[in-house]
DNA sequence: CCTTTCGTGCGATTTACATCA
DNA sequence: TATGATGTAAATCGCACGAAA
């Protein structure tokens, strides 16, 4: 599977230079983006590697900002982790691996989705483009219609022939043998 | 060479949670 | 303030692939 690395300017900016060093230990649940303050609201506390503890109902963890900025930071430099790498982080940031391993699929998820939108953007505005160069092209090649079957009259009644073609500009058209 | 097992990535989907009208 | 709609992101599922045994 080729998982090319996305060109720098897909990337989103991320959450503003985050200290690895300050990183909240803890898994929270909860409101993590209105406490502006940076006071992480610590919910639940750690989750231990084992204590996928959903029996019944599973609970959906929110990452700290100090865990995103890390996580992101990481991301920029690799787009995937090599399995000691993501164990590594994982202990940083009092994760489980698979976690981790979550999050950075995610993350190229997103990142794919991203790409794929602004290809698509820019593929719109291409096509838009080549409608409209395609329809001066349509109304100039009638001109120059009407031009050749009465070049006396026309020329009169015109300021210039159509001047798209011009010296510099290779009409031609690859024929094949000749 | 096959076959199996294991680890990993990905796309699609589900689901918990946050936000807003 | 309560509530439903909606968006976002964490998590799950199932499949495919390559490497190692």
């Amino acid at each position: 599977m080729n998982c090319e690395p996305p060109p720098a300017e897909a990337e989103e900016e991320i959450a503003g230079g985050a200290s690895p060093q300050s990183i909240v230990s803890s898994v929270v649940i909860g409101d993590n983006r209105k406490s502006e303050n940076g006071t992480d609201s610590p919910g639940e506390g750690i989750i231990s590697d084992e204590e996928d503890g959903n029996e019944g109902t599973r609970k959906k963890l929110r990452l700290s900002k100090e865990q995103s900025a890390v996580l992101e930071e990481t991301f920029r430099v690799h787009q995937a982790l090599s399995p000691m790498h993501k164990a590594a982080l994982a202990k940083r940031l009092s994760l489980r691996p698979r976690q981790v391993e979550v999050w950075f699929q995610n993350r190229r998820a997103r990142t794919k989705l991203k790409q794929t939108e602004l290809a698509c953007d820019f593929l719109k505005r291409r096509c838009e483009k080549l409608t409209e160069e395609n329809q001066r092209l349509l109304r100039e090649v009638q001109q120059l219609r009407l031009f050749m079957s009465s070049p006396t009259q026309l020329y009169m009644g015109m300021a210039a022939p159509p001047t798209t073609l011009t010296d510099d500009q290779d009409c031609s058209f690859p024929l094949g043998a000749g």
